[in-house]
DNA sequence: AGTACAATCTTTGTATACAAAATACATTGT
DNA sequence: ACAATGTATTTTGTATACAAAGATTGTACT
């Protein structure tokens, strides 16, 4: 029998997680711009735990690749360079392309209704023009097709190279011209996988990220968010 | 058994990062074995640092995913099953195959040159049979070809990818009947990059990619590799 | 004024100390 | 004999202490 004070889960986290969390969150939507350093101390007074828990978030965030390493001098929020950029699209581009073709195959009669609804709410969220509602429309019913295949490693890549480029997806979803092609994006890819369609189902992903491609490059050009 | 795993001193690596590779190396050698403990006290002692350097290289294996955190237990050696090894291939199979299609593109004359001397010498050290220099050699070899799409972020997941399978591939090379084949898929990647025909150098990695497949998913039939 | 050098200050790298949780084991009560 | 409980031990989680490497600043000398 479940005693019924509500337990936050957060409580259980080490802290070390707790810490990595927040500074990622800090990182990816920008309020840690890249190059501005992590110091030790002022982060674990800031966040009011020691600096050890506040290393081992660093070593984390270190093999994410979202902070570097200067030997000797600590850490500092990594720069996102446009080529940078293009090569975690460009890996994405195969990946998102295998994920489709594979949920062809795989996604089952619940996945199926689940993804029906997310490409729907979607389409209705964007309608209405709240960005961060749009924003967490668009991760679930991508988040639908990832876990459909199944495979969890590739899941685990996914979200992680999604990750890099949040701090640039708030504005392209904000440029509103943008909206009734992201809905056909998604739909094209919605009934390819519907249909089994897997070349289709794949190309439409493809394409799909070409066009963020194209927005994210676009909007880098016009802010480097470079700290210097 | 006494397995003395030290720690080399000549680097001038922070601690943290001896003692990752160190680890690093013990698990994919299968030194530490899957669903082995690992025990702070104990790998400082064994390693003559302190606990904190081994916390932090462990953060770092449990974000490649080499190391499982169980809750105020601690780290163990991740299990390898047969699914997460097929997960893990069915990533490498996309990405295998984009490396061969970018380096069509990207390959320079250098990169050309290297890759006929890779390819040469794997095909000469093959027909020797000395399974260690075989997998240097084929190590070489793919190392060229991903090194050509000059895709950072690239390089760096096919090698995280690949680590996880190097437990198994040396009784996959010392498989004496596989290595015609070998040499055959080889050269026909070799080739079709040489002519820039992206179709052909992704069909033949995909290929590549799936024989490997079938045998070391044999291989883990034979020797699952298991603590208990 | 400008440069070289030294003192100081900051920050990281490493070690250790202390606290809390989990496990193993013994002890007690029935 | 067995279950429950308490205690010791082990191990992780967190904090702090100390040392070493850079960075900074100030000063003296040219």
């Amino acid at each position: 029998m479940e005693n019924d004070f509500t337990v936050n889960m957060d409580e259980f986290l080490p802290l070390r997680d707790v810490v990595f969390n927040t500074l990622r969150r800090a990182i990816l939507t920008g309020e840690l711009k890249p190059g501005e350093r992590l110091m030790e101390i002022h982060l674990a007074n800031r966040l009011g735990v020691s600096r050890t828990p506040i290393r081992e978030a660093i070593r984390k965030l270190e093999l994410e690749g979202l902070v570097t390493m200067i030997p000797r001098r600590g850490a500092e929020v990594a720069q996102i360079t446009e080529k940078s950029l293009q090569d975690v699209l460009e890996v994405r581009r195969a990946l998102d392309a295998l994920c489709a073709e594979l949920a062809c195959d795989r996604i089952t009669a619940e996945g199926k209704t689940s993804l029906k609804k997310a490409c729907d709410h979607f389409e209705e969220v964007t309608r209405t023009g709240d960005a961060v509602a749009i924003a967490e429309a668009d991760v679930a019913l991508h988040d639908i097709i990832v876990q459909a295949t199944g495979n969890q490693r590739l899941v685990q890549l996914i979200n992680n190279l999604s990750e890099q480029m949040y701090r640039y997806r708030f504005e392209y979803i904000k440029d509103e011209s943008g909206h009734e092609n992201l809905i056909n994006e998604h739909r094209m890819i919605y009934e390819s996988i519907m249909n089994g369609d897997k070349e289709k189902a794949a190309a439409a992903a493809r394409l799909h990220i070409d066009n963020q491609e194209r927005s994210i490059i676009r909007q880098i050009r016009i802010d480097p968010r470079r700290k210097n």
